[in-house]
RNA sequence: GAGCCGCUAGCUCAGUCGGUAGAGCACCGGCCUUUUAAGCCGAGGGUCGGGGGUUCGAAUCCCCCGCGGCUCACCA
């Protein structure tokens, strides 16, 4: 606490006092077994109509509890606003009323918890308001509030300190309630479609299932390095291999990348797996799945995301992937999509630093169509928008397109300039299979970072037959962000990852 | 990892040309028994992110560092 200013100092000690006066007129400063009997929303609910003559015949007498969140004192009366976790109710006390309870009134500060009991009735200016014939002390605040008006502003202090956040920012409590409504509707989804969900481990021996960068870790009985998972996929995959026909999973992921925006090192993920389903099933799944969603919490299918509105009513655009880029890039012909120098020199337009010049000529065919993709196409896509065909090359546990065995039936839904879904129809061919991880595991040989290992167990589960399934992903997070129109991922996730501070 | 912007009282922010620290809220004291950011009077509260430099003098100009935000890169 060295760090405090001498005021805050002061403040706390001050209030430390005032529990101390708490505890000498016989009430614990954090005392136990208070029971309020009602609910603010309640309360002012029931009585929304109610004239101030009606109220003053029935007399109704009410007992709330709440945290003190506003407070107008004329001395010998005050107005106080408690807040329980349906929302706000106003308190009037009076020492004419509380008599002796007055000073405990007068022994609380803003960010206290008390108790009140009194008779409801309409003030002046017409608000639903308590009239306290009973005061009790609950709980001291031994620091204060942020400021009432413009409420805790420091993106950092946001961050860092979410209970302050919670408290003095409204808006905030309702996002995270949203995405806890969005997940509830998810799980309702799935499961009326006879999906069970499961947990699988989030330590791994061996990093796979996506292409991304692994925290480490260590068991120390084993003395085993373990990896924090990066994806479930291929022992949710193996349920399907034991029969679990539908499953799914949300959980976390964590990736050893960077944090911005749109990133945050460990995130939740979606992941399920529908047997005897195709990737173009699931276009269907998905379309159905998310314009629910946006029905239900952002209410109607069309919504504001930042500057944008985005459309979620069903009628989704599907474009393969090449088709995307010819539409975006005039010049490229169908044939131009298919030749590996053309596209380099497409690419090459806008990039001429030594390093991206070099990155470019190293790149696969698949690898120069992705480039192409998010350089063109991938910041335009709005509305919702399913790409599909991407290069074998880069989809490591996707089933080969039958007709272009060079591309994988796969698709991934794009929303506002992002990703939000990536799905396809699984490999499921063990011989296949075994021929991708030995090339991931060459591609890490040659110095690639983000590359899978071998699972051999894992191509053994293959090799016991695994039904022809179609499999997806879908960002929790970054759902989240769309449908509570929050601009950064942070906002999303109660906690996120910041450095600490030092000491 | 790179670029840009920011960091001043507990909170939200001013601070002019470089002249020695301000407001509102919160807090403390006084007045006030129907307020809605209550009001009126008074007081206290600062390592101006840290360090170094220029200068008679630095919150202000320069350099280094820290932390954060945004954009880009990596990625989902």
């Amino acid at each position: 606490m060295s760090d405090e200013g001498v005021k805050e100092q002061e403040i706390y000690a001050q209030r430390l006092e005032k529990a101390r006066k708490w505890r000498e007129l016989g009430f614990h400063p954090y005392g136990s077994g208070y029971r309020p009997l009602h609910l603010a929303s309640d309360i002012l609910a029931r009585h929304e109509k109610d004239a101030p003559e009606a109220l003053e015949k029935s007399a109704p007498v009410y007992s709330v509890a709440g945290r003190m969140v506003a407070l107008r004192s004329f001395g010998k009366a005050a107005f106080i606003k408690l807040r329980d976790r349906t929302g706000d109710i106003q308190v009037h006390v009076k020492k004419d009323t509380l008599l002796d309870a007055f000073e405990l009134f007068k022994l609380s500060d803003l960010g206290d918890f008390v108790g009140v009991v009194g008779t409801l009735f309409r003030s002046k200016t017409g608000e639903l308001t308590i009239s306290a014939t009973r005061f009790t002390p609950l709980t001291k605040a031994l620091r204060p509030l942020p400021e009432k008006w413009h409420g805790l502003a420091d993106t950092e202090a946001r961050y860092r300190q979410r209970y302050l956040d919670l408290v003095a920012n409204p808006g905030v409590k309702e996002v995270f309630l949203k995405r806890t409504r969005l997940v509830k509707l998810i799980r309702d989804f799935l499961d009326d479609r006879g999906f069970v969900e499961v947990e699988t481990p989030m330590m791994h021996p061996l990093v796979s299932g996506a292409a991304a960068r692994p925290f480490t870790t260590h068991h120390n009985a084993l003395d085993i390095d373990l990896y924090m998972r990066i994806a479930p996929e291929l022992y949710l995959k193996r349920l399907v291999v034991g029969g679990i026909e539908r499953v799914y999973e949300i959980n976390r992921n964590f990736r050893n990348e960077g944090i911005s925006t749109r990133h945050n090192p460990e995130f939740t993920m979606l992941e399920f797996y529908q047997a005897y389903a195709t990737y173009e099933d699931l276009m269907d799944l998905t379309e159905e799945m998310l314009s629910e969603a946006a029905s239900a919490l952002a209410g109607a299918t069309r919504l504001k995301y930042g500057d944008h509105e985005l459309d979620f009513g069903k009628g989704w655009k599907r474009i393969p992937m090449s088709e995307a880029i010819r539409e975006a890039v005039p010049g490229l012909s169908d044939k131009d999509m298919s030749d590996p120098d053309r596209l380099r020199h497409e690419l090459l337009r806008t990039r001429h630093a030594d390093a991206e010049v070099a990155a470019v000529q190293q790149m696969t065919h698949g690898e120069l169509v992705g480039a192409l993709f998010e350089e063109h196409v991938e910041h335009r896509l709005t509305h919702p928008t399913f790409i599909t065909r991407f290069p074998t090359a880069v989809s490591p546990l996707a089933r080969r397109n039958d007709e272009s065995p060079e591309m994988a039936d796969r698709f991934e839904l794009f929303v506002a300039g992002r990703e939000i879904a990536n799905a396809f129809s699984e490999l499921n061919d063990p011989l296949d299979q075994k021929e991708r991880f030995l090339a991931q595991v060459e591609a890490k040989r040659r110095g690639q970072e983000e590359t899978m290992d071998y699972d051999e167990d894992y191509i053994r589960a293959l090799e016991h037959g695994m039904p022809p399934t179609a499999g997806e992903g879908i960002g929790i997070d970054r759902l989240a962000m769309l449908l509570t129109d929050s601009p950064s991922i942070r906002d999303v996730i109660l906690f996120p990852l910041l450095k600490p501070l030092p000491r």
